[in-house]
RNA sequence: GUGACCAUAGCUCAAUUGGCAGAGCACCUGGUUGUGGCCCAGGAGGUUAUGGGUUCAAGCCCCAUUGGUCACCCCA
C-alpha cells in the first residue's frame, strides 16, 4: 500500500473550507494594502539559496534542503523560503523602476526536509509577503499591520505579537561580541548544544530552550542596548507607529534569527494551543540580502506565514470557516420498465439545463431506486428534489419536493427554472 | 539527524498465558408498484503497515524497513 511521503499531507475535501476562507483573507487584504501577486518557481538554482544566509547557517541549511541534480547536471532545489526567489525575480526583471517601493506576496508550498511534529511538515504552505526599496518604518508598521488585520479578521484571539530590533551590521559586531563574553564566562554551565551555539551562532543562545541557560539570559546582553544611532532611531519610530495604533506587542530581546542578513526589525506572532510550533507569522527587515544577491543596495522587509499552522489555530479555536457552496437542488428519476429510458434521458438533459441556468444540481447515477436516491440527496445536504417519472413526463410536469419542509408539489416543466430560483434566492 | 511512544476494516477501537480477526459509525441492498431522516434485517469491506525470524501455531514474541505522534536539533 503506498502512503504519502514523510511530511506531506493531502488536503482532504473537508478541509477546502478552511483553506478557502484562508485564500480569500488574505487576497482581500493584499488589495486593500496594495500589494501584487507573484509567484516564482518552486525550484530554483541551489546556490541562489545558499548565498546570504551566512556560513554557519549555510551548512545546517543544506541538510534542509531537498537538492537534486537534473538532466543538464545542474543543482536545483526546491525552494525551502519564498523570499530568495522573489528577490531573484525582482532583479531579473528590473523591478527596481517599478514604482517604489514593490509590494509584493506570494502563496504556494515551501519544502524542508525535517523530522515532522505538530505545525511542522516537509511540505509545507506560506503566505509569504515583501516590500523592496523602502527604508521607512512606516513600511515594517504597514507590513506587521497586515498581519495583524488577517488575525483580526479571522477571529483569533489570545496572540502574542513578539518585536525585536537586531540591528545592522554597524552595531550588531560589538553585541555578538558581547554576547561571547558573557556566555564565554560560564562556558562550563552550558550544555553541549549551547557550546555549539556560542561558536557557530553565539545570537542563538539567546532564543535557547537548555534549562542550564535560563539563569544566565536573564543578565544576557540585549541586542536593543547596542544599537546604533541610525537603528534606535528607526526602532523608536516604528514603536511610536505601533502604540499609536493601539497594537499590543511585547518586546521579546530574545526573539532572533539565524541568518546574517537580518537587520532592525524582528517580529513574531505566537500561537497557543498548537504545540512547541507556535509561531503562526515569522518576519523582518533584510537591508544586505539583494546586495548579497548581486544586486544594488535595496533595503527590503517581509515575513512568511505558515498555512498549515493558521488551520490548526483555527480548529483549535473553534472558528467554522464558511461552508463551500453545494448543489441544493437534485434531479431524481424512476427510470423503471419500457419508459425509463426515455425519463433519464430527460432527467440527464434536464440537470445539464439547471446547471447552465446556474443553479448547481446532483444526478444520481445508476438508476438506483428512488428511495436510495432521495436518501443519498439528504445526505448530500439537498434541499430541493425534482422528481421525474412516467408520468410527468406525459404531463409535462415535474414533482418538486422540499426535503426540509418534506413537502412536495406538481411544477410545469416550463416553470422549473423560474421556481427553483425564487426559492434558492430566499435561502 | 537524535530520542520516546505508536501502527488491526474508510473512521474510532476490541481480540484471554501465542490457539479460527470482531464491534460501533460510515458505505451498499432490502423491509411488495415511485418517496429521505428514525427503526429492523442483510451485504460488502482485512495478506493485522511492509519484509524477515522464533514456534506445531504469531495481530500478539524478536529484528529490520516504512509511516504516524510528540519533543529536541534547526528554523529561511
Amino acid at each position: 500500500m503506498y502512503q504519502a511521503p514523510r511530511g506531506t499531507n493531502d488536503i482532504l475535501p473537508e478541509d477546502w473550507p478552511y483553506w478557502r476562507y484562508l485564500r480569500d483573507q488574505i487576497e482581500r487584504l493584499a488589495s486593500l494594502y496594495g500589494f501584487e501577486r507573484i509567484d516564482t518557481p518552486i525550484f530554483e538554482v541551489t546556490e541562489l539559496f545558499e548565498r546570504g544566509v551566512g556560513e554557519a547557517a549555510s551548512v545546517m541549511v543544506e541538510k534542509e534542503m531537498y537538492t537534486f541534480t537534473d538532466k543538464g547536471g545542474v543543482s536545483l532545489t526546491l525552494r525551502p523560503e519564498f523570499t530568495a526567489g522573489v528577490m531573484r525575480a525582482y532583479l531579473e526583471h528590473g523591478m527596481r523602476v517599478r514604482p517604489s517601493p514593490v509590494k509584493l506576496y506570494s502563496i504556494g508550498p515551501i519544502f524542508r526536509q525535517e523530522r515532522p511534529q505538530a505545525g511542522r511538515f516537509r511540505q509545507h504552505t506560506q503566505w509569504n509577503l515583501e516590500v523592496l526599496g523602502e527604508m521607512d518604518p512606516a513600511v515594517d508598521f504597514e507590513v506587521m499591520s497586515i498581519a495583524w488585520q488577517l488575525f483580526e479578521d479571522i477571529g483569533f484571539r489570545g496572540l502574542s505579537f513578539q518585536l525585536n530590533s537586531i540591528g545592522c551590521p554597524r552595531c550588531r559586531p560589538a553585541h555578538i561580541q558581547a554576547l561571547v563574553e558573557h556566555f564565554s564566562a560560564h562556558r562550563e554551565k552550558l550544555s553541549d548544544v549551547d557550546k555549539r551555539r556560542l561558536e557557530l551562532n553565539p545570537l542563538r543562545l539567546l532564543d535557547s530552550k537548555e534549562p542550564a541557560a535560563q539563569p544566565l539570559l536573564d543578565r544576557a546582553p540585549r541586542s536593543v542596548d547596542f544599537l546604533c544611532d541610525e537603528c534606535r532611531e528607526h526602532f523608536a519610530t516604528l514603536r511610536s507607529y505601533l502604540d499609536g495604533a493601539g497594537l499590543p506587542y511585547t518586546v521579546n530581546p530574545r526573539l532572533v534569527r539565524g541568518f546574517d542578513y537580518y537587520t532592525k526589525t524582528v517580529f513574531e506572532v505566537w500561537a497557543e494551543g498548537i504545540g512547541a510550533q507556535a509561531a503562526v507569522c515569522g518576519g523582518g527587515r533584510y537591508d544586505g540580502l539583494i546586495e548579497l544577491l548581486g544586486g544594488p543596495p535595496t533595503p527590503g522587509i517581509g515575513f512568511g506565514s505558515g498555512i498549515e499552522r493558521l488551520i490548526l489555530t483555527l480548529k483549535a479555536q473553534g472558528v467554522v470557516p464558511p461552508p463551500l457552496p453545494r448543489p441544493l437542488v437534485q434531479v431524481s428519476y424512476v427510470a423503471q420498465g419500457e419508459a425509463g429510458r426515455a425519463v433519464k434521458q430527460a432527467a440527464v438533459h434536464l440537470a445539464r439545463e439547471l446547471r447552465r441556468a446556474g443553479i448547481g444540481a446532483l444526478l444520481p447515477f445508476g438508476d438506483r431506486s428512488l428511495k436510495a436516491q432521495l436518501k443519498a440527496a439528504d445526505r448530500q445536504g439537498v434541499r430541493y428534489v425534482v422528481i421525474l417519472g412516467e408520468g410527468e413526463l406525459a404531463a409535462g410536469q415535474l414533482t418538486l419536493r422540499d426535503l426540509a419542509e418534506a413537502t412536495q408539489q406538481a411544477v410545469a416543466r416550463d416553470d422549473l427554472i423560474p421556481w427553483l430560483r425564487r426559492r434558492l434566492d430566499q435561502a
